[in-house]
DNA sequence: AGCTTGACTTTGA
DNA sequence: GTCAAAGCCAAGC
């Protein structure tokens, strides 16, 4: 018989865009924080090489995912570099300098949200 | 098959 | 505090 994968080992990709789903409106988080949900903190690219598949997912909010630093790194990959910004703002959030204000104070932990 | 690039993070100077 | 370099894994050429 087939031994198919299972379902805790599908993609990275699906992974990350189940957490990234699960991110509350006016929350935000980092590619490292998914990474390290996702128990490969060392691989934190690869959430962004994940990112860059989401428009097979049109429902993933990739706009709530910034860097460490609360900056919109990836705004570019967008429809429109605006629109990263314009959702943000949407949310609540202040983006200033293409960077999140408060990004601290917004975080949110996959790991102490989620519970692992 | 090997090298380069990439929506990152961490560490060292 | 900033700046530079290394590490990481996968996809593209």
């Amino acid at each position: 018989m087939i031994s198919r994968i299972s379902d805790a080992s599908k993609d990275f990709f699906e992974q990350v865009y189940a957490v990234v789903k699960e991110i509350p409106e006016g929350r935000v988080t980092s590619y490292g924080a998914i990474a390290n949900y996702l128990g490969t903190k060392k691989s934190s690219r690869m959430v962004g090489w994940a990112m860059n598949a989401c428009h097979s997912r049109p429902e993933i909010p990739a706009h709530r995912v910034v860097n460490r630093n609360g900056l919109l790194t990836g705004k570019m990959h967008f429809s429109s570099p605006e629109d990263m910004q314009k959702r943000l703002e949407k949310d609540g959030l202040k983006v200033v300098a293409d960077q999140i204000i408060d990004f601290k104070l917004h975080f949110w932990d996959p790991e102490e949200e989620l519970k692992i």
